[in-house]
DNA sequence: AATCTAAGCAACCGCCGGTGA
DNA sequence: ATCACCGGCGGTTGCTTAGAT
């Protein structure tokens, strides 16, 4: 099929518009509607492309358009659509009112999939870097800790490496956990539940992160369901998808870290104190409520997890500490893992 | 004060799908 | 069935501005 020429035209202006140029365009389309975008350049007097005059208007003109910077609240509607629909920005702005797509895509460019990064999340699957750089650096902040904690005791009195080195761990902990728990998510009867493009596993994740720290449940508006906005997903009757408050709130920093010649697992303690958890949740509890303990199901007994998820989590863990075949590395981090918190114990 | 650098954003480019002749 | 046209979309570019040196 032959392609129209649009703006290659020669005479056409190009670049930045003038506030002319803004008021001929503004004032054509508000009393005559802009019609064909092709012919309303001639119509309006404007030496311009139609493509670039839809653009300016619907991107830049158009009465309706929210200017400002984004809330949270619009924050977390464009990561949890983005987790289910990819970079379709467009039917994304059809959920922000007053938000063009060009303003989303740039919005998610510069400072959404940064944060996500930095999280630790892959801006694309929207589940954890596990891509070797990522780990590498990690494990490399961690051999580093580990040797010269071994040379040189009075490293840790100090503290200083063995901050980062606890950090490390803690950051190649989550990465293993959510990699676990995503196969273990992936693995189960209600597969069928996921099989949605895109549909991810660790939307809620991202709900109660970072900056976007969320103890609420996710809720995706029964509007978005019923225009298909989204695939339909496990929810609860009010269209809630529970993020796993539960899961999240077990990794209290401090517990974790401990003191210095501390050897403290996760205490139960650690469960309670949900609240002031500044660390980013580890596993995401949508769609359905995920749970690693399972003490109490807070959801419908109907909902597609079961106690079942619980164990073949650990069973992963397990297998994958104790497989004889097992690469030395993961071992190895698994052992420098203080006290070696055993999964059933958090 | 001048220069450099990075971030933010408006606009452009090219591809695609829908539609009508 | 084919083609041309059109509008929409997503990716990319390049200009502007703010902050750092």
């Amino acid at each position: 099929m032959g392609r129209s020429p649009c703006c290659d035209e020669n005479g056409l202006k190009k670049g930045p518009w003038t506030p002319e140029e803004d008021q001929k365009l503004t004032d054509y389309i508000n009393s005559h509607g802009h019609g064909s975008w092709r012919s309303l350049p001639k119509l309006a007097g404007l030496n311009r492309c139609g493509k670039s005059c839809r653009l300016r208007w619907t991107n830049y003109l158009r009465p309706d358009i929210k200017r400002g910077r984004f809330s949270e609240d619009e924050e977390r509607t464009i990561i949890s659509l983005h987790s289910v629909l990819g970079n379709k920005w467009s039917r994304i702005a059809t959920q922000l009112p007053g938000r063009t797509d060009n303003e989303i895509k740039n919005y998610w460019n510069t400072h959404l999939r940064k944060k996500l990064l930095q999280m630790g999340i892959d801006p694309t699957t929207h589940k954890p870097r596990t891509d070797l750089n990522h780990l590498m650096n990690l494990s490399q902040l961690l051999g580093a800790a580990s040797f010269g904690n071994l040379l040189s005791p009075w490293n840790s009195a100090l503290g200083l490496q063995a901050d980062a080195s606890q950090l490390a761990r803690i950051q190649l902990l989550k990465n293993m956990l959510q990699v676990i728990n995503t196969s273990t998510l992936l693995n189960m009867d209600n597969i069928g539940l996921l099989q949605n493009q895109n549909l991810n596993p660790f939307e809620g994740l991202v709900n109660g992160t970072s900056t976007l720290y969320q103890k609420e449940p996710l809720l995706i508006s029964q509007e978005y369901l019923n225009q298909g906005v989204i695939p339909q997903a496990p929810s609860n009757s009010q269209g809630i998808i529970n993020s796993s408050s539960e899961f999240e709130g077990q990794f209290n920093m401090e517990d974790f870290l401990g003191s210095n010649n501390s050897t403290s697992s996760l205490s139960s303690s650690a469960c309670e104190n949900q609240t002031e958890n500044p660390m980013p949740a580890l596993v995401s509890g949508s769609p359905g409520t995920y749970t690693v303990n399972q003490v109490e199901s807070k959801t419908d007994p109907n909902q597609f997890l079961t106690q079942s998820s619980t164990s073949t989590s650990f069973e992963v863990w397990e297998k994958l500490k104790d497989d004889e075949t097992s690469d030395f590395y993961w071992k190895d981090i698994l052992e420098l893992t203080p006290s070696s918190p055993s999964p059933m114990s958090w």
